[in-house]
DNA sequence: GATGAATGAGATTTCATTCAT
DNA sequence: AATGAATGAAATCTCATTCAT
């Protein structure tokens, strides 16, 4: 039975990742997850921060090509935002381990961070999403497209945040409720009356 | 007086994680950092661990002491969240590397899981901030309080994070920038039209 | 032919050897140089250390062979040593590997202790022909026949040593050089006047 | 009682690599002959390769100032080669286990023998004594100064290396006798005709 | 014959922490 | 208070060898 054991190894050591934290899980415990000989992990990874940098890379390849192909469906900009919203904020459900990880690991590698573009291509996505939007006049000027863009993220990636740590619920619901209120929040603003706009 | 080699390692450590987080940081790359033998460090703290706590603490408490202050103003809710976008902002000037410390361990660390609590009062304080503008009529309802403090406490983040990774620009002239992007996104919103509000 | 792929990786393993010494050469080094899978050596070979004692023994027993047929010529002991000295020497030009490896790795090697029976024919060859020199008037009395020989292989050993290591010049014209020098130096001496002889 | 563990370490790491050789011996080994944790040992050395390079360098840098110091003896020069001779082959009685790690090691750790300059100096001292002795007429001429150097050497290193496989006597008695072949042969030369000298 | 995935014993090294001085 | 030698648990990684295909 030829099961891909590269993909299991993979696909263990994101369990074990997000269970234990990165520098607690040892090599040794990703193998015993995976049912298979320590060597063997070598025989497919460098080493264990290949493992990490696999699971970051392969994760972030996916979302931005989800993305880019929202970003070319050409609707409203704020309909953009909402569906990359949903996107980001249902991974949450679909493979909460996976999110776990990211969100844990990803900010306290300052090394890994530097050599994944693609989370930088993730924000100059967003930021053409948003000066788009401002061109079309749907947004207004103002307001920098830069900031925004980590404004965007950050909320998204908080939210994130709150439900791998437990403070915040997560039922089917509450994802919905997330992301509504993301949107409404940074295209309609939190005023009740409308600001005069110059 | 022996709160000064105290001090002098506190401050070390807070240096040494923010350059190499801290996993990477050796306890001995702290009393380097010092000028003092790494065996003095246990005198003053317990262990490492000891020290990411204290500096947490320390500056956490001083934070949301702020906060709080700011809340009791009695401001205008937009005002408010515009005092307090400007203190977290603010510190990246004063103390860089104490923000970058928050930013990249403390916040998602599961050592400091009993640590929460404290950080869960930052997400109340937010969270009572919001509330009370919507019960004031500043605010609409329909939006719901809990996720939009997360919201603004990870646009906060956010920026924070791109200011210490370089991604994002960080003169005097870009925080106020910042500050001034995230109380206009987040309380007048992207759009140029205003939405028609119930 | 399946000798041919054994052959292949014997080869190899020579040049490996020679490059890396043996304890640093792994197994898919040989393997890699040999533009077979690893697995394939142990169908010719049992184990790693059977490669080594494999190259020892074949050349080992060529030039033994080859110094016996010159001792069995009879020449005057002179005449037989200098040509043990040239066959030697002349191996370096030939077959340098091979050489490189019997200098660096057999020689001194505890793995190869029971090889040291064929080692200890040749200096009994030489102890020989050392002695046979003196019962035939040629050579003085008085000179340990044992330790001569261990000399005299101790000379052509460094030689070649000197050659491995890059430190001693070795163009075809070096090697007659080194050839006439250590029949020199040891037949007739370092001395300009002869001493007295008893 | 502050004995010297460094020291300590590093004679118990002799001892070892001579009972076992290099690659065979574990780091726990030495501690333990050492009677120390072997966490220790890295307190004191890098590496375990760095514990061989120390023996060697120490050896070598010794050997070497003996050597010139024999050297500025103006003795005649034959007096001085037995002299120098008789330095080396005591060092067998003297300190065995050194001997053996040198004689069994060196050959072999290409990458250390270049870093240490020491045996290149110990060659060319050789050489100058030579040398000297051809331009003050002692010795003749028409001998290559450099290849004797290391014929001179060679057999020095070969009686040693008997001693080391055990297949030479070395009583005291011996290394007497091993001496005084060395210098007879090397400088008086085998044959009991003297040559004609041109 | 030939491959290379799989194994796992075992080696080196790191580093937080202790403690005698 | 201050030092840094000493400890040793624990972690990562290597690599000769086996064996199913």
């Amino acid at each position: 039975m030829p099961e891909d054991k590269r993909q299991l190894i993979l696909e263990a050591s994101v369990r074990v990742f997000a269970r234990k934290g990165y520098h607690t899980s040892r090599v040794g415990d990703i193998a015993e997850e995976a049912g298979v000989a320590h060597g063997l992990l070598y025989h497919y990874f460098k080493s264990k921060e290949e493992l990490l940098e696999t699971i970051f890379r392969n994760t972030w390849t996916l979302m931005l090509d989800t993305i880019r192909g929202v970003e070319s469906l050409d609707d409203p900009s704020r309909e953009t935002l909402r569906k990359v919203a949903a996107i980001v904020l249902r991974a949450w459900r679909d493979t909460p381990d996976i999110v776990r990880v990211l969100v844990r690991e990803v900010t306290r590698s300052p090394h890994l961070q530097q050599e994944i573009g693609e989370i930088e291509q993730a924000f100059a996505a967003l930021e053409r999403v948003i000066r788009k939007g401002q061109e079309s006049g749907e947004f207004r000027d103002g307001v920098d497209p830069r900031f925004a863009s980590f404004i965007f993220y950050g909320a998204l990636e908080e939210i994130l945040t709150g439900w791998v740590m437990g403070q915040l619920p997560d039922t089917e619901e509450d994802v919905r409720i997330a992301e509504r209120t993301i949107v409404e929040m940074l295209c309609d603003g939190l005023l009740s009356a409308a600001p005069v706009r110059a």
